[in-house]
DNA sequence: TCAGCCGTGACATACCGGTGACACATCTTA
DNA sequence: TAAGATGTGTCACCGGTATGTCACGGCTGA
């Protein structure tokens, strides 16, 4: 899975460094798509949803203001505007057309790029939350559902946070001691036996996929892809 | 219903400029509370959730860095890094805390505002519409109103905020402690059991769509399409 | 073969959440 | 202003169940 990336830049010199910063860095993280003079921009932004917009303010053309209102009614795609203009004014008439930040140049590139992953997180975020993976069982740690093969399975309170607390560790020996003060927090006068018990339920909601959680013998638990 | 922000800033004068800022700018949207050394910003940030974190670096205490992943590891609300150390390294690593800007001192109280919104805006995607949808429930934020199945119903303020904070936060499952924290605020002296009763009055309101409030034992309330 | 380790069934209880009732404050209305 | 209605926090009770405990027995490796 990619994103998908449009560059506004008029400088063709800049325009390329951040595109080749962006794919060299990313190793395929993302689909960049460019554009150098306004017009161009406008009619990218129009045509196809983006995951993500660096968006020059100077270009010939439409201005970055007006590609940036443009992709505002398309979409709510993050919108960073790269700027030689510093002026108060400015920045404040960027935010007002729905920008989500902007970088004042010259810029590091590897700040940029920084701060475009911290914007993409968040940008999804809203939408289905977090989800660990692993094999046929999937948790989404907002709504807190956990599926098996993609139906979904009703798990209690301490099942729950001993599989959130493996999935989490994914492929790591888990010794009981270790989920007891994790999942379980300082209660100090439990048996560690309670951890084998809730594994075993919680093998028993798995189902067929329970063989994923592993015994380590002498060691502990651990959860594997299979 | 407020923002709930935390500023931890070591420089008194600084910390003072900023809060009054929010204050006064906001008229009422945020609930500031503030911070100076580091193992204070750490005890308030543990205890309760915010919507939205300015950090401070170099705090005596722990550092910016430090509270960043004590903030990460209960929730995911957005954090602007406030810092005075400009170089490459120091702001990639808060990126790599988790952060979800940065802004280098001295800067605009205007500028951070701005940004401030930005990033609250794309926090709570969705909720900046005025009507809010849930299977058969609907809520219009201007008007107050609320409606099953088309059809208005009458509900009491506290029932309303509950419901509006329950459909922000479609299908994520919210904590008796968290709904307190946003619904209640910061009373102190309030039981547990009063969210329970809301629901209940929230869900006799609802009449036959009350089953879209789930109970998740142990967890909290969820609220879903069906 | 024996000790240690773990899975399993059974059990008991503490906990959790729903519910009805009530107290108190505030608002409404005559 | 008095009386009633309404909104909201608190409490006690209760049924269901989530979860900790224990005993037994099988498996495994030294």
């Amino acid at each position: 899975m990619s994103y998908r990336l449009l560059i506004v830049e008029d400088s063709l010199e800049l325009l390329e460094a951040v595109s080749d910063f962006y794919r060299e860095e990313g190793a395929g993280l993302w689909d960049v798509v460019t554009a150098s003079d306004g017009n161009d921009a406008l009619a990218k932004v129009t045509e196809g949803p983006f995951d993500l917009i660096l968006l020059d303010i100077m270009l010939p053309g439409a201005s970055g203001f007006d590609i940036c209102r443009a992709a505002r009614r398309k979409s709510d795609c993050p919108i960073i505007f790269l700027t030689a203009l510093g002026s108060e004014d400015n920045i404040l008439k960027g935010y007002e057309t729905g920008c989500d930040d902007y970088v004042v140049k010259p810029f590091s590139t590897r700040h940029l790029y920084a701060k475009s992953l911290a914007l993409l997180k968040r940008a999804n975020k809203g939408s289905d939350g977090e989800e660990l993976r692993c094999g046929d069982i999937s948790l989404n740690k907002k709504s807190m559902i956990v599926k098996v093969k993609d139906k979904e399975i009703t798990i209690n309170s301490k099942e729950y946070f001993l599989l959130l607390y493996l999935l989490e560790n994914k492929d790591s020996v888990l010794s009981r001691k270790n989920i007891l003060d994790h999942v379980w927090g300082d209660v100090l006068d439990v048996n560690d036996r309670v951890v084998d018990n809730t594994i075993r339920r919680l093998r028993e909601c798995l189902g067929d996929s329970s063989g994923q959680i592993k015994t380590v013998i002498g060691r502990g638990y651990r959860i594997t892809e299979a």
